[in-house]
RNA sequence: GCCCGCGUGGCGGAACAGGUAGACGCAACGGACUUAAAAUCCGUAGGCGCGAAAGCGCUGUGCCGGUUCGAGUCCGGCCGCGGGCACCA
């Protein structure tokens, strides 16, 4: 190129994605309504927390909803795509504390920036239907639901032990507890009994197992981190009479069969008895006080000894007439799980083996292995927990299998009215109750006559109070002098609000119905969420893989059962993506420096006064370690659709992503070459609309094949979420088309055939250099407004195949044929190959395998 | 400890359903254009060896073994990395 000649021109991003997102935002291109005569689609990504700031990561997720709800919209469904915010929680409280703005000042705030950046991005979003779960006119109705649910006994309200911080006055979720103390106080946590409000998620836990069978568009891991979750446990209860006591001790068993082999009985240190039993017992108070001071960590329970405190008490076994059991308080029992209390067979529970070991009692295997002798076998330090094998040493169990055993041991125990048939969840019921301001209040009133009374609808919505203060611990809703004093609506007397507010996980429980009807007077109306759920696909972070999927799955049960809608699971398919990383700076003195305050010369990092920089391993994109990327500045450099096409190619979709500099520059350079192909093409374009000529000589007609097979391609790899793999291909058949020598004059129509091809392609995923090109290949309707590309299965056929071919496996050659071409002339071909003589050495095919159009392997 | 996933060039990653390993990109190198740089374009490239070159041979998908005409892909056994769960009776 010579000084004269124009320089090439590069895309203004800037310019023209703020004019394509104006379009779109004035002809209401993405505003969507009920449609009953049109096919829906209904794609969601996790809304965001108004933390301040969109990141990478968010965007990555969004993008990845975009594609697929263009791509969708292009096949013509009616889809719907809407965004909102998770509006309430914790750190708009915390920002209030520091800097004495008010929570709802800063949220709002933080939308605004954050709807900016998000507009920026291109995202085909019907903004009209935006919600902000912080707004009254969002969470009057999950009070209303509460309501319904109080109503339908699938809420209630009982005394419960929570993490309590003496020093803010407030609750502690468990993650807030860091070796014991308040992350932010430092004080240590007290274990406290407070009135909490549960919603009943246990009276649905087979629905919700059942249901993840019908999920098979969900990930595996997903469906069995919740299946795992809720735990289900087949078993039986028994119940021990005691030596001296009216009273039995229920225990829970999943092996009823090992009853012969029990040693003992083993109660929770908070078993109700225990602490009967330590109010005249001042040692065994002792030692269930040495139990609630260890810890639950990992790191605890792998060092802890199996402890126990024999009561004295003795439990006598249902099936042997005048054998009892001894009865400890051990610290290897959970009272939250089945009944608080087990028996022990230390010959096939490891547990129970160590503690036996310890206190020296009996072990008598009942379970014979297969293959093992019964006079010999012997228990020695491991315990046989397997299912396989034969039971003996048990009377009337003697001979049968484990769980032929199980029944009959269980059918026994109902005959002796000694215990029963049952099933135990892991899963518990959800505490819903948070202390804090920053939140949906919970719509009841205490009265001191009437108890608890719920807020009659009309009142609806229980509002938060605006003028609070943030300047003392605790709860500022109970602390607030006027606010939690009305009169009871049942009897007209003095009575408090309940200061508590809900869990903010309630909010992402119902958000995905809200969207069908955002505006409507009611939470939903039938029509609409008839019409739009379930949600078709759902995207977000795998960390919601159980919390929030299981919440929100529960909730959609819940409000079946109230009448709100039909469905029961509201996520059709979802798919998890990976994290956005980046690589961690750290200088001399070990702080975390961002990658902007890193300088980079000859692979050598400095900081800004030139001394050295040690990168750290690659970690998923956190303030704290300071290794983030600013949207923005890459937003203003490189625009929208180069940050959405990185974050696409780089990786596979589910996996992380590394953020790179350059690779956001490789992105550019692409969308650069493709705006230069379409605007300024090799050859003249005939106009839109023309037809390609039948008969067209080679080169033409292979890039014409390459463009059917893209098609295809692409298509695929939308459909099944391979979006890196989709640019790969739109990439090669760009490549194909510069390849081109432009020679023919029946290029022009192949050559905008293949361009229009790859733009529309790509459209998905960089929408606003799309619409670009479209319209500057001569386009008066919008890229939005097309339709997806359909490839000609004939075209999209190969007309030749080349075979590899191998000589006994190894490859020495390959041949290219007409497709349809006979094995057995394939065969000729191969076999005068001067490589496949070379490779016979002589030697005569003894046998050739011949695999249609893809390999011919000839064996001596 | 249990469950799940993953190990492919310097890097991110391709490879339908057992059939040409390394598509596409990043970084790199060589070249063109330029006073120079940026930008752009052309070219090279798993490793080793032979050859002036076209090319040819060997080898190669964490390791060991197996099945098969043929294995990145299937089977068995290891090693490593990541994630989840974990005194759940």
């Amino acid at each position: 190129m010579t000084t004269t000649e124009p320089r090439p021109q590069r895309y203004n991003a800037k310019e023209t994605e703020e004019k394509w997102q104006s379009v779109w935002a004035g002809r209401g291109t993405f505003a969507v309504e009920t449609d009953r005569a049109r096919p829906k689609y209904y794609v969601l990504e996790m809304f965001p927390y108004p933390s301040g700031k969109l990141h990478v990561g968010h965007v990555r997720n969004y993008t990845m909803g975009d594609v697929v709800a263009r791509y969708k919209r292009a096949q013509g469904y009616n889809v719907l795509h809407p965004m909102g915010w998770d509006a309430f929680g914790l750190p708009a409280e915390n920002a209030a504390m520091a800097s004495g703005d008010h929570p709802a000042r800063w949220t709002y705030d933080n939308i605004a920036v954050m709807r900016g950046q998000l507009k920026r991005m291109g995202l085909s979003y019907d903004w009209r239907r935006e919600i902000a779960t912080c707004h009254p006119e969002y969470y009057r109705h999950e009070q209303k639901m509460f309501l319904d649910f109080l109503a339908a006994d699938l809420a209630y309200r009982r005394e419960s032990w929570v993490n309590w911080d003496p020093v803010e006055n407030t609750v502690l979720a468990n993650e807030q507890v860091i070796d014991g103390r308040g992350w932010r106080s430092g004080a240590l946590v007290e274990k406290r009994l407070l009135a909490q409000w549960f919603l009943r998620i246990t009276k649905f836990a087979d629905e919700l197992l059942d249901g993840l069978g019908t999920l098979e568009r969900w990930p595996e891991r997903v469906r069995v981190m919740q299946e795992k979750w809720i735990g289900r446990s087949e078993g039986a209860r028994v119940q021990f009479a005691l030596d001296g006591r009216p009273d039995r001790l229920e225990v829970f068993t999943t092996r009823p069969d090992t009853l012969f082999g029990a040693a003992f009985c083993a109660i929770a240190p908070n078993h109700p008895l225990a602490e009967e039993l330590a109010r005249g017992n001042a040692e065994l108070a002792v030692f269930i006080a040495e139990c609630n001071r260890m810890g639950t960590s990992e790191a605890v329970l792998e060092t802890a000894e199996k402890r126990g405190f024999d009561t004295g008490l003795k439990a006598r076994h249902p099936f042997r007439a005048g054998v009892t059991l001894p009865v400890y308080v051990a610290n290897f029992v959970l009272m939250e799980y089945g009944a608080g209390a087990i028996f022990g067979c230390p010959a096939h529970d490891q547990r129970d083996l160590d503690f036996a070991r310890k206190y020296r009692l009996a072990v008598v295997p009942v379970v014979l292995p297969p293959g093992e002798d019964a006079t010999r076998f012997e228990i020695g330090t491991e315990a046989y927990t397997d299912e396989p094998g034969t039971l003996f040493n048990s009377e009337f169990l003697n001979g049968l299998a484990v769980p032929a055993a199980k029944r009959a041991a269980t059918q026994k125990l109902e005959a002796l009215q000694a215990g029963t048939g049952t099933i135990a969840y892991r899963l518990r019921d959800w505490g819903v109750s948070r202390q804090r301001y920053w939140g949906c209040p919970i719509p009841v009133i205490h009265c001191p006559a009437c108890g608890i009374v719920p807020v009659p609808e009309a009142d609806l919505p229980v509002s938060l109070p605006e003028d609070v203060r943030f300047d003392r611990p605790g709860n500022p809703l109970a602390l607030h002098p006027t606010w939690k004093h009305v009169r009871c609506p049942r009897c007209g007397g003095a009575a408090e609000r309940e200061t508590d507010t809900f869990d903010t996980f309630f909010e992402s429980s119902w958000y995905f119905a809200r969207f069908c009807s955002p505006r409507a007077p009611t939470a939903m109306t039938r029509g609409d969420v008839d019409y739009w759920l379930p949600v078709d696909q759902y995207i977000g972070g795998i960390e919601h893989a159980v919390l929030h999927l299981l919440y929100a799955r529960f909730f959609t049960r819940a409000l079946a059962a109230c009448g709100y809608l039909a469905v029961v699971e509201p996520f059709a398919g979802l798919f998890t993506q990976g994290m956005v990383c980046h690589e961690t700076y750290r200088d001399a003195d070990g702080n975390w420096l961002f990658p902007e305050e890193v300088h980079r010369t000859d692979g050598v990092l400095s900081d800004a006064k030139g001394r050295p920089v040690v990168s750290g391993r690659l970690e998923k994109m956190s303030k704290s370690k300071k290794n983030v990327v600013g949207l923005e500045a890459i937003v203003d450099a490189f625009g929208a659709d180069t940050a959405r096409l990185y974050l696409l190619s780089d990786s596979p979709p589910e996996r992380d992503l590394e953020w790179t500099d350059a690779g956001i520059e490789g992105s550019w350079r692409y969308a650069n070459r493709l705006w230069r192909l379409a605007t300024d093409p090799p050859v003249d374009l005939p106009p839109p609309g023309a037809r390609v000529p039948h008969e067209l000589p080679p080169p033409l007609e292979d890039l014409r094949r390459a463009v059917h097979r893209t098609i295809v391609a692409v298509t695929d790899d939308l459909e099944k979420f391979r979006f890196n793999r989709g640019v790969a291909h739109i990439r090669e058949l760009t490549n194909a088309i510069e390849a081109l020598e432009p020679d023919e004059h029946s290029a022009g129509a192949v050559l905008r055939e293949a361009i229009e091809t790859a733009v529309k392609l790509l459209g998905p995923m960089m929408p606003h250099l799309g619409e670009e090109l479209w319209q500057a290949l001569g386009h008066t309707r919008l890229l939005a407004d097309e339709s997806w590309p359909v490839a000609d299965a004939e075209l999209a056929r190969e007309e030749r195949v080349t075979y590899a071919v191998q000589v006994s496996g190894k490859l020495r050659d390959t041949v290219d044929v007409p497709r349809g071409t006979g094995q057995d002339a394939v065969i000729e071909v191969v076999l005068k190959r001067p490589a496949v003589q070379r490779a016979l050495d002589g030697r005569a095919p003894r046998k050739t395998i011949f695999v249609l159009n893809r390999i011919v392997n000839v064996v001596p």
